[in-house]
DNA sequence: CCGCGCCCATGACAAATGTCATGGGTGAAC
DNA sequence: GTTCACCCATGACATTTGTCATGGGCGCGG
């Protein structure tokens, strides 16, 4: 009984180099291997696979967002999250978005091989030192509004200007600074932007 | 005559996916991998490879450091630099370090096999694209002490915090951002680190 | 020796940022 | 029907940041 599995990862070198390694064990097979994430639905389709294994960072749809419609499409088919780093908002947001297994690229090779083969007869499958960092991180206390902002800073924009991409006043945007500022415990707008993104609030 | 490699990378489970990609050639050999730049020679010492494959982000000794070290000690060993990402700084930083190779991750699989044969022959094998960006981005016009200012900025540092840091007066902290702010064509600190650090000027 | 670039500093000013108090509107929960 | 959280806004204020002019010291190349 083979095992058939989908590939997405928008590093061409990377999906080759996972797909020679999985394609080692003799009961793995590759059915399918795509850049972007909106492909993911439609190669799912054509190749039914048992298992999807889907990056976070792609083009077209995120891993994440591409695993929600899948599950959703295609329940029977079982997604694991594997991306470059355990961000411990990632894995809450997989975990929503339908997926049974989460695995860091900095794991073993083996511990891919077995988190494949466990998903197969049902179980989860979540890093533990990641899962504690999730749990620590905690529920994120930021508004929508408060996240909205914080992510239009990111890219080093004035108040002015996110005020403007907002429609909302300079003196608003200024409150919901503050605020983040404040419920992240840091000190200016760019530590503020660092730990929420780090804590994967945003 | 086979073809022997040396891959450094800190994600396991690339390291064994970039192996198994590797190993399918059937002139390759991986006889050394290892996760941390600072056990670059010592592998390399031991199994005396053709060609070192190396990521520049490892903990202990960045890739480039690496690269530097080993093509001084056994300059008969090729260094190609295998990375994520084709910031324009790392190309010209690697160049120097003796790299002659700079592959890409998300290059397809038979451009890296086809850059490692290339190295083998003599050549110097560079992605194009990123060649022409690196030109593009020239040389860094930041003195030493702008560099350190951004570098310290970069984590969300206060001018306090910066000064205090590099034991300079406050004011001159401000006088050297103001420079880089202007160099960088940018108008803030977050600006100028971005755009400093895309560009590889710090 | 002179000019030049880099280093460091000061002071003063304008602009942007962060804080706080205050208040009105809305919808969901109890 | 009141409470509460979130949304949006204003105004005032202190602080921080960015700009500019100015000047001294140092080392290097012409």
């Amino acid at each position: 009984m083979t095992i058939r599995l989908l590939l997405a990862d928008d590093q061409d070198l990377i999906r080759g180099a996972l797909s020679a390694l999985l394609e080692l064990e003799e009961d793995f097979e590759v059915v399918a291997s795509v850049a972007r994430g909106d492909k993911v639905v439609e190669a799912a389709r054509a190749h039914r696979p048992d298992v999807a294994l889907l990056d976070i960072e792609m083009p077209g749809l995120d891993g994440l967002a591409a695993a929600s419609v899948l599950t959703a499409q295609m329940p029977e088919c079982r997604v694991v999250i594997l991306t470059t780093f355990g961000r411990a908002g990632y894995l809450r947001r997989a975990m929503t978005a339908g997926a049974v297994g989460f695995v860091v690229k900095d794991a073993r090779p083996e511990a891919l091989v077995d988190a494949i083969r466990r998903v197969m007869r049902g179980e989860r499958v979540i890093d533990p030192a990641l899962a504690a960092a999730t749990l620590a991180a905690g529920e994120s206390p930021l508004t929508g509004r408060e996240r909205d902002v914080l992510n239009v800073a990111r890219s080093g924009a004035t108040v002015a200007e996110i005020a403007a991409k907002l429609y909302l006043s300079e003196g608003t945007v200024r409150n919901y600074l503050s605020v983040a500022i404040a419920k992240t415990g840091t000190r200016n707008r760019m530590e503020a932007v660092r730990t929420a993104d780090e804590r994967g609030w945003l």
